[in-house]
DNA sequence: CAATAAGTATTGTATGACAAATATGGTCAA
DNA sequence: TTGACCATATTTGTCATACAATACTTATTG
């Protein structure tokens, strides 16, 4: 263990570069929470660094509430309950392929009780330059030329809506949105079939937020995101085509 | 500016302490996002403390997106959107009077999309042992001796639910749940008679969850939330005994 | 045997030096 | 005048070394 690791992506600091390596380590599973991680030193020599860029990365993951140290014990790894899944490199360090199925529908969850009041706040809150940053992104989606561009402006999309919420505590979710798109990109395949429907229901909030009709507005999201649901189950686990799901089927109910 | 700071809390290492001052102050106001911060020699001077006891400081900032730092610019206060706020410490720093009222009105509208389906899930994914700690967090309340009391085990509560709910993207929204009743409990006056009326509230979650009865847990947490927001309206705007609030109103419909 | 002291490993802080990045202003040429 | 280029100064980034503070472990002592 602890071999000297290789390519440092270039533009990024040393210490930063440092913190993402034990932060994907920990993150990958290979150091559990209680366990206690090589000291500054160890870590110093494995990247060929001082120990002042170490303690840096480490003051970095700390604040992300992946560690904590302390002297004469050593940085030892929080449990999972302290780590900052809001955090954009956290949830970037957490592309372990193991429990990805079980993160995208965890989020998916999250997305449902979030996206339909989100569109609901938006259509009642919205100012006329926050209108017209979704109109954009929806413009953005229907000209999109390949599937990355589709998705960069579906993000996009999502994200222009939580700022029309006016609602700080909404805007970090936009990194949730990303991951879980990011995600399906993964997975899905060119499928152009459904981007035309896709771009009806997107179509439809747009609709519904310009009306300010809050109702519309979070139907119209629930509509969308039941689709996406679909989508998911297909893509991710194929042979499971119609089956059910009763907790997810419940969870769906945001019938207004 | 950059008067010598008093008072350094025991206990807590000297970056720690730093980071927190600075991030009080950005937080406050004081620094705006696009400002550019003293430099680390003259924060150093300002602490009494050597820049390396700043730059961790700075680090710890950093990770929490308050701040990102250039060479030959300095550290500069990032757009609010890059701020944590579901970091705890970035939380806690943010107790400028200010906009309290906004702050605790956004806390309530996340709250109002989370938490009934938070509870709907606790209900029907619910393990015997996370049952348990949400029995013990509602004995709690039951048997708090003072408001103090009842405000921990109120806390405690909603967090085993979110436990309960099987979905590491919930856990985080404690601390949330943590900053809005703590708030309440700054503003709200002992009020006995409330507390059995909150206590029957809390007792059908309970129900509903113990009988895994998602859709009977999920409007229950409904009805909490709205008496919750009565009690906002009426002990932070007195003024305001009835007003209807249309936005807030038709957030509040998560009828099943 | 228990309380206390000494030893020791690890993080925390300080200091001084140099490297790297980059905004700023000046120089020179077209 | 204007534009490109270059030198300079400022600030963060990294390094090396030393010592202090903390808290676990072991030895010592009553």
């Amino acid at each position: 263990m602890l071999e000297k690791t290789t390519k440092r992506k270039a533009n990024a600091n040393l210490h930063v570069y440092i913190a993402r390596s034990i932060g994907e380590r920990i993150l990958g599973g290979e150091f559990v929470p209680g366990e206690i991680l090589p000291n500054e030193a160890q870590w110093g020599k494995a990247f060929g660094s001082s120990r002042t860029a170490v303690r840096e990365a480490l003051k970095t993951l700390t604040a992300k509430g992946l560690i904590a140290s302390r002297p004469k014990i050593g940085s030892r790894v929080q449990p999972k309950i302290q780590w900052n899944l809001f955090d954009r490199d956290v949830l970037d360090w957490h592309h372990a392929a193991a429990d990805r199925h079980d993160f995208l529908n965890s989020i998916q969850e999250v997305r449902h009780m979030i996206e339909p009041g989100v569109a609901e706040l938006a259509a009642l809150k919205r100012s006329p330059a926050q209108l017209e940053r979704v109109l954009q992104a929806w413009n953005g989606m229907k000209t999109a030329k390949n599937l990355e561009h589709t998705v960069a402006a579906d993000v996009e999309f999502h994200e222009a809506l939580m700022a029309a919420a006016n609602n700080a505590l909404i805007v970090p979710f936009g990194i949730i949105i990303e991951k879980a798109l990011g995600n399906l990109f993964d997975f899905t395949t060119q499928r152009n079939d459904r981007h035309t429907e896709a771009l009806k229901m997107h179509g439809a909030i747009v609709k519904a937020v310009t009306a300010r009709n809050g109702p519309a507005a979070r139907k119209a999201m629930t509509v969308l995101l039941n689709d996406t649901d679909r989508l998911i189950e297909v893509t991710i686990n194929p042979q499971a085509k119609a089956k059910p799901k009763t907790p997810k089927k419940t969870i769906q109910s945001d019938r207004t």
